[in-house]
DNA sequence: TTGAAAGCGCTAACAT
DNA sequence: ATGTTAGCGCTTTCAA
């Protein structure tokens, strides 16, 4: 923190003890009766109920905290909260924990490992009571192991990372990414490209993972041309998708790995002129609003989103309750929902 | 909170008390040391840290701020953090605020009142250092007017709010929506119909009165069966617009108060088989992703939405330092983006 | 230059 | 049924 200036202009916050010295009580009775626990006599209960009342004492959570040896509040930590997909998964989550009586603290790793270090152990010094994680990296997580044997309940979603003992929640990337090519090569393609995203998020992994077991089983070679690497934003989805189609010889199909992606992919293709699905067939990971709106809508292998919010929080809750069963991670199915981006690779040239 | 299993499972957190003995110095120089002020031997100091460092000591932010009186950490009330408008907010704020070591707790009133003021009281109970709010109603706060007045740094955006003097960002509104509906007339239409939510909202009812004053001045009547209300979602929207374009003497062109709602517009009027802008000619306010992917795209008035966030986030972070100059009021323009949906109302006649 | 000690507001074990 | 008291981990006088 930097130079602050006086910590707190107003005037002091009415405290526990203010209260007692109005009701006459000591403070242990004025906690107990505003508590509800142990034993007080109803006259007294009465009198310091009245006293908070009037007071408007609030009680400060960062005492109690401090006693009690943590805050009411779990922490999310998404790879970046203007992802549609995380935005809804936040709101999701912040419903949920409501109904418990926590807050939700929102901190984004933006995709990288170093920050989510920091922002990790931010939380653990702040004693949150839980945390909800995409993790950003899929491989060597030193820092979850150890928050983990620490003891700290934690929930991992939409990425699967390995030797981390703890809860998760995924979608089948593979067998979704797979279904999405089989689909292209139904439909008579063999020249398929990909555009993903480096192979640090297990998540982009396990989708190109589909994609080449898809075109292997077809007898379809797994070419290194077709394949184009990209950040997951919009703009570096535009240059990868101008490299894949500025080739010789054309790919007659695209795959990308999510919204982003597809969005950029979008963009580009119609500023090269290219039409869909007359000139190139599209199939993107991840549903979303502009899905529909394009003309044709865009076919999408969609991922049961509403569900992994209020899931996660199940899962945290009960470890935050004490429960000791062996790591359990749910994996969703995907859905291919088929709309009007695909056609045969011969469509265009028939008309 | 319900009842919790084991407070916490893992292994007592290291202590500065833990540092100092391995350092063998008093907790005062410990933290002194870790803390750099007042005078501390070289010898020492170098033992304390590295003691830390070997001890993997983090500090306890919650004791710290019991001590101190508050905590690192800014409350983000937005009315919903799945508009991608407020998202984007939520992003650039916890960029900004993390260059200040600060972290920022998000809790969405979903445009409820009495939500928003159970989420204040929570935050005041945390003691967090400052809150940028989109408060969810127009008028009567008294709970952000008492806030303030405790000395709570406060800076609300997005909505005007009567009597509260603390710090606020809006953008023009009424001239905005005056621009959009004036462009409407430039066009020739004068049955121009409008979609808002209630009025509780002040964003909402200044795009009203921009839509009044525009019609008013040019002459046109402003009639009450071409004004829909509806609520901030798809979905009612859709309902809102079927209910305008049913009508005998159908609008020709309609202005739509928020990004959500234009989606729902454009959703309702492809299902009643009403093109744009054929047969309606349409503009929205905010800019979204979705707006240039329709066909034609869709003219809407802008929001400077990257300003926001970082003007928020200085303005709170002057006032947390102490700042106690008169409140400020920043109020953006907006920019009318002219793309392809707004033609002449007889337009669609003449093909 | 360092240490002892008080105290932030709260809860809970213990005593009455 | 109620009060006394210790102590959570930290910072910061005050005294040495």
């Amino acid at each position: 923190m930097e130079g602050d200036g006086p910590p707190f202009a107003g005037k002091r916050a009415v405290t526990i003890k203010d209260v007692a010295a109005v009701a006459e009580v000591s403070r242990a009775t004025a906690a107990r009766a505003l508590n509800g626990y142990g034993y007080v006599g109803g006259a007294a209960a009465e009198r310091v109920r009245e006293a908070a009342e009037r007071l408007g004492y609030r009680g400060n959570r960062i005492a109690q905290a401090l006693r009690q040896g943590q805050m009411p509040i779990i922490g999310f930590v998404p790879g970046d909260i203007q992802n549609p997909f995380f935005a809804r998964i936040a709101h999701d989550v912040d419903i949920e924990l409501r109904r418990s009586r926590r807050s939700l603290l929102i901190a984004s790793s933006e995709e990288d490992p170093q920050q989510e270090r920091e922002i990790l152990d931010n939380l653990r010094a702040l004693n949150v009571r839980g945390m909800i994680v995409a993790p950003a990296s899929g491989e060597d997580n030193p820092h979850l192991v150890r928050m983990v044997r620490e003891g700290m309940p934690l929930v991992l979603i939409d990425r699967v990372v390995a030797g981390v003992p703890c809860d998760s929640i995924t979608v089948d990337n593979e067998g979704g990414a797979h279904e999405a090519v089989g689909y292209l090569v139904a439909n008579g393609h063999r020249r398929i490209a990909l555009i993903h995203d480096g192979s640090r998020i297990a998540t982009a992994r396990e989708r190109l993972a589909g994609y080449a077991r898809c075109l292997t089983e077809n007898g379809i070679a797994v070419e290194e041309r077709l394949i184009a690497v990209s950040q997951s934003t919009v703009e570096h989805a535009i240059d990868a998708t101008i490299r894949l189609f500025s080739q010789p010889e054309r790919p007659t199909a695209l795959f990308t790995v999510d919204s982003l992606m597809t969005t950029g992919a979008l963009l580009a293709l119609r500023s090269m002129g290219l039409s869909i699905p007359q000139d190139v067939s599209l199939v993107g990971f991840d549903d979303f609003d502009l899905a529909t709106f394009t003309d044709p809508q865009i076919t999408v292998v969609a991922q049961p989103v509403a569900q992994i919010g209020p899931l996660a929080v199940k899962m945290l809750l009960d470890r935050i309750r004490g429960s000791e069963e062996p790591p359990r991670s749910k994996r969703f199915a995907t859905r291919l929902i088929v709309r009007g981006s695909v056609a045969h690779p011969d469509f265009g040239r028939h008309r």
